[in-house]
DNA sequence: TTGTATGCGTTATCAA
DNA sequence: TTGATAACGCATACAA
């Protein structure tokens, strides 16, 4: 170790091996470090003198606070965990988007990761946020097991659950899926359809494409529409996978009239392997989709979609967990709404 | 074990009012701090038998590393920032997702942040992220302002920019866009096609839009073929813009037989308006993409597209990072090769 | 193999 | 308004 300078300040930075810390400034400014810290923190504790020498000095040596030390002593860290799955591709990332830009309105930014499929449960992930000392963490998408739930009630970590059954434990920021799915088969059954098919995700990987299933399942029920085995395709959520769920349906020529798709990516690629197979739509077969890429209204030809408050979403999110971070006491979130977007599409069923 | 407790440690968890420490796995397990350190990080210096107690009391205690501690001792976070904007749309998501899954198989967490656009330039997002102390930092589409790198370069920070052009400061990953700009044209002028119209990014915004309009140009100029003021039309990456960009270009009417598109998204909205306009694909008019999403193959009708190394771009940059931060140094990395993506379009040029 | 003690850079408490 | 100083929780060099 060089000369260690024990009283008085280095004129100048004499080895920049290390960034600046608070002393630095602290030496330079010819203050001490709880000074400085007070002036960045709270200004207007610091007489005009000293906050400016301080601020030059900050200034001069390019200063920038190490986050490490300031969350040790603060035990916080102004930073929440994201778990996120799929995240290339779907609706995820608009959600991920407002949520992003509502925390980091408040000084919060975004640690994500997306749930590892080796080992047992998304806990590791979990667990690495944890130690990354997060404020706060967004699930989006997972069926949360018990042991994710309970490591976030063990560290006090607050939370929410996005786009997650509403009886999810913890706060659930999530639409009326029932809803969105009564008003795309209503509005099915008001065209006179019977016979359905159905273009979604995966049921076995997620409770919320089971629930869907179930939730127009219940919907057919109520108006005697019936769902089509050989109509149904469970996949991925993309537009190359609605293209290849279509035409595996259209080989099989199953006796339904409409097809409904879980997502507007699914429904595109839905609709450009019907065009290439020839088949006219809505006058051979209707299809209807749940929107949530605001782009289903501009498919050719018109869709009748429920648009899906994606963005809104994470907005809520964002507020719920600022607001639970500040100790704040927020009003237990509502289903967002869904709402119809009706085209003119006047054309009955067929057939 | 169940009477562990040597000397005097608390019989149970005395208060849960903090997480537990790594003093209290010491005392729970009747060895010192170091020990338990030393046993989680490095367990073959630890003898079998204490290193099962402190694994014990580890787990009795659901102990999670402070990372804030951690990171101030050993100065480092095993974090990455990354800026990026728009990640909600366009190409963007992808992209992270790969660089995400590169960073995380290697235990590092990704800090993702978008540019604010209201102040002066994105410095106070990497301040941010500094401050979080992010090991090192991916810049993705922005123009980098001199301040921004200085700022890296003055905290010692390695970063890539992703996607840039390749003369940009610092370690670039990107691919050969005068290669893909090349492959767009070469194809159309093989199909006859003398006077083309372009839908693209906002020049003004981006750089990278700009040198893709240059790199177009000057692979027109080589074959004789010009682009048509009336039918070019910048705006945002999105389905529902090239649909909108689609529409204008038609009212004009201008005297071109193809339109190239910067992305698929660009193209399928461009190919909806196109199809609710009645104007036939390509028997009239021709469409060419930038294919950054994997779909526009599947659009009808075939279009002929650049497949863009997207996903590959975000693995790289995520290995690039991660040699740097562990000081390997890794070789230059190359532009990532363009791929054509030739359909079975044998349809001559109109007109 | 294990224990001890120091440093990491801030914030916060308590005096002055 | 400012200064000294004690946490904060972990890693690690040095001792034992």
């Amino acid at each position: 170790m060089p000369a260690a300078t024990p009283s008085l300040p280095p004129p100048e930075a004499p080895n920049a091996a290390r960034s600046a810390s608070l002393a630095d400034v602290a030496a330079l400014a010819g203050v001490s470090t709880g000074t400085v810290s007070r002036t960045l923190s709270k200004p207007d504790m610091i007489s005009a003198a000293t906050r400016q020498r301080v601020m030059d000095a900050v200034e001069r040596l390019g200063y920038v606070a190490n986050g490490a030390a300031r969350a040790l002593a603060m035990r916080r860290t102004r930073t929440v965990g994201a778990i996120v799955p799929r995240f290339g591709s779907s609706s995820f990332p608009a959600l991920v988007q407002a949520l992003e830009a509502t925390l980091a309105a408040e000084g919060y930014t975004l640690l994500l990761s997306a749930p590892d499929p080796r080992p047992s449960y998304e806990t590791s992930i979990l667990r690495t946020l944890l130690e990354r000392g997060v404020d706060a963490v967004a699930l989006l998408g997972i069926e949360q097991p018990p042991q994710v739930l309970a490591m976030l009630a063990a560290h006090r970590t607050p939370f929410v659950t996005m786009w997650a059954p509403p009886d999810a434990a913890g706060h659930c920021i999530g639409f009326d899926e029932q809803a969105a799915a009564s008003l795309v088969i209503e509005h099915l059954a008001g065209l006179g359809h019977r016979t359905l098919g159905y273009i979604g995700g995966r049921t076995v990987d997620s409770e919320r494409a089971r629930r869907r299933l179930n939730d127009l399942g219940l919907a057919c029920a109520k108006r005697g529409l019936a769902l089509h085995p050989d109509a149904m395709v469970e996949t991925e959520h993309g537009f190359r996978e609605g293209f290849e769920a279509m035409n595996a349906i259209a080989q099989r020529r199953p006796p339904v009239t409409a097809i409904v798709c879980g997502s507007d990516y699914l429904a595109a690629g839905a609709l450009a392997a019907l065009d290439q197979a020839g088949i006219a739509v809505p006058q051979r077969l209707s299809v209807a989709s749940f929107n949530d890429n605001d782009f289903a209204p501009y498919l050719r030809p018109p869709l009748t979609t429920v648009r899906l408050p994606i963005r809104q979403i994470g907005e809520q999110a964002g507020r719920q967990l600022l607001a639970r971070m500040h100790g704040t006491t927020s009003p237990v979130p509502a289903l967002l709404p869904v709402q119809l977007m009706q085209r003119a599409s006047t054309a009955a069923a067929p057939r």
